[in-house]
DNA sequence: TAGGCCATCTGGTCCT
DNA sequence: AGGACCAGATGGCCTA
């Protein structure tokens, strides 16, 4: 018994925004933190004082001129932060000679000597305190890996940045509800658009790189074909963008004719290519058509063909496709991202050698399958 | 070499 | 009181 697409879709969409809600809470400030320190840096020239002590502003020139003021603060306060002491009588005013200068009294709790003891018991605290801020690191660094993993990008040796895996992992949940709104797939230029709203170009370029796409032609070419684009309500819809591809529309990587020339070339789960009116599809035969400088992304999201002899340019497309199990098993879509490596003879697992890093797709969890058996329907 | 990204340390704040 | 969380500071590594 299959399920419909819709519920397909519809668990898979809510599996991965529950791993995400969680990622999210925990990364969400330190992305609003970027947006504010954006702020803040353009008006740092309105920052005040913030008392009357005559307190520098923290972004002031002051604290630039003292390094590691932090670091003295903290041991001076460090010194009174053991309120529990019970030594009371055996203690002095730590400020004793500048109190009984000109200078007013300061006011809060007076600091305390720093016996042997508490100052090996303010080590020991600190200690554990750093062991538990390492460790509460290093679980949301895991989770983020987590993320990597279901966003559609992935690779174990170049990874996606923090800011940039919880960008596309957003756009990924986006992109996914617009499928299941409209209840069909979209063509890949603007599934790709989806994918790489707000990216940086090098992710852009990865992404489109992992839908063998080349980024020319969907970020100055999007929707030429108006029938082809299928979310004219989307958020996503023909937004002019903001990156422009480098490495994947440099003459490496290009065709001989420049772009990448997209017609029947198929590029995952239904997605299809939106070739240029009128255009052809590509000659594989052709000694101009360099196509296997693109790289194709095989059925285990690994790379074929000449990626495997390039070392150099290996490293930049260590990424997988997620839609390696995702594929239709209609004649004519041989797809990259085929079950069976269906492209061009197949691309199988053991085309990949090089490729230790390649997540197979097949192993994932179950909103993998779910996909695949929507894809199949 | 500048800039981006990251890990770590650290003190402050809030919560249980 | 202790732990979790946050944010600033710092230095290392890598890449264009």
């Amino acid at each position: 018994m299959r399920n419909s697409p819709a519920q397909v879709l519809f668990v898979s969409c809510r599996l991965l925004a529950t791993m995400l809600s969680r990622l999210f809470s925990e990364v969400l400030p330190d992305v609003q933190r970027l947006a504010a320190d954006w702020v803040e840096d353009n008006e740092s020239e309105d920052c005040k004082a913030k008392d009357d002590e005559h307190e520098p502003c923290h972004l002031g020139e002051d604290d630039l001129d003292e390094p590691q003021e932090g670091s003295s603060r903290a041991e001076s306060e460090m010194a009174g932060d053991d309120d529990d002491e019970e030594d009371d009588e055996a203690e002095e005013e730590e400020c004793g000679d500048e109190n009984s200068g000109d200078k007013p009294k300061k006011r809060g709790p007076k600091k305390r000597k720093m016996t042997a003891a508490r100052v090996e018991r303010s080590k020991l605290r600190r200690l554990k305190a750093n062991a538990r801020e390492r460790t509460r690191m290093h679980d949301l660094n895991s989770a983020l890996d987590n993320l990597r993993k279901v966003v559609p990008c992935y690779s174990k040796t170049q990874k996606l940045s923090k800011i940039e895996t919880l960008r596309l992992a957003k756009n990924y949940i986006l992109a996914l509800g617009e499928i299941l709104r409209n209840g069909k797939r979209p063509d890949v230029v603007s599934y790709v658009q989806m994918l790489c709203k707000g990216l940086s170009q090098p992710t852009t370029n990865l992404v489109a790189g992992c839908l063998q796409l080349n980024t020319r032609n969907f970020l100055t070419e999007p929707c030429s074909d108006g029938a082809r684009f299928h979310m004219p309500s989307s958020p996503f819809s023909v937004h002019p963008y903001p990156y422009r591809c480098s490495r994947l529309s440099s003459p490496h990587y290009q065709t001989g004719s420049g772009a990448l020339n997209l017609r029947t070339h198929s590029y995952g789960p239904g997605y299809e290519a939106v070739y240029p009116p009128g255009g052809t599809s590509p000659d594989y035969s052709s000694p101009d058509y360099e196509g296997q400088h693109s790289p194709p992304v095989c059925l285990n999201g690994g790379l074929s063909g000449r990626q495997q002899e390039s070392s150099e340019t290996d490293r930049n497309y260590h990424y997988s496709m997620h839609y390696s199990g995702l594929t239709t098993s209609r004649p004519g879509h041989s797809l990259p991202f085929g079950p069976s490596g269906a492209r061009s003879g197949g691309a199988h697992s053991e085309n990949i050698p090089p490729f230790h890093d390649v997540h197979l797709q097949h192993d994932r969890a179950p909103p993998y399958e779910d996909l695949n058996a929507f894809f199949h329907n």
